[in-house]
DNA sequence: CTCGTATATTCCAATATACGAATATGCCGA
DNA sequence: TCGGCATATTCGTATATTGGAATATACGAG
């Protein structure tokens, strides 16, 4: 379709609240717990750390960008990736942080 | 590899912190500026608006990720895109709005 | 060297973010 | 309905970010 028309002020807004989503090391180890499977937000608590309150607010900003998926089974709630790409555009980053540090330690960042 | 070893919390950051630097419109439309081609920047002062100042300061902290690069030529400064990646990026998360936005007036979220 | 242009940096105010603690809400079982 | 567990929300604080204005630096022309 070659769509080469720029998006304006709106449109990038929008898609940088979803970058924004993604730039926290909190939410990047949220999604990373998420990556084998679904999960409930207490497991999440235990496995990432911090507080509950925390973590439930970190899978709300999460879901909200429609990668995440937010789903009640009775008692609890549980949290799935709803969208693998995610994890296509973590692994450009960590690609691009592996090209840099050649040389030293190889640091593996495939989440 | 099949390199399924979770990243620690200095890694996690360090991810973090590449898609923070596209998680503001501003830098976003620096981008899509950049796209065509190399660019001083005077020309993206005027073609993305705002301060001097500023849009200095953006391109430092685009620059910085790696995906851009820097160059000067005599007078000024040139920047462009190091990796085209990062507009597969962009993609990844353009085609989730539309999806999202499917029913409402098709806003065109490619960059 | 001096001037003018181009870019970078510093400083500041406004706003946004991350987090824990405390509290509220929802839902099941008894 | 009541008690208890799971999750969400509110509140306050420390810190980060954005952006403009002013200033500093770099560099070429003359």
């Amino acid at each position: 379709m070659g769509n080469e028309q720029k998006l304006d002020r709106i449109a990038l807004e929008r898609v940088a609240k979803v970058f924004q989503a993604f730039s926290d090391a909190t939410r990047l180890a949220i999604l990373q717990e998420l990556k084998p499977g679904p999960s409930g937000v207490g497991e999440l608590v235990e496995r990432v750390g911090g507080s509950q309150g925390n973590i439930s607010k970190q899978l709300q900003i999460l879901a909200e960008t429609g990668f995440i998926r937010r789903e009640k089974k009775g008692n609890q709630v549980f949290y799935s990736i709803e969208d693998d790409s995610i994890f296509d555009m973590c692994n450009v980053v960590c690609s691009k942080l592996n090209r840099e540090s050649r040389g030293k330690a190889s640091f593996v960042f495939e989440i």
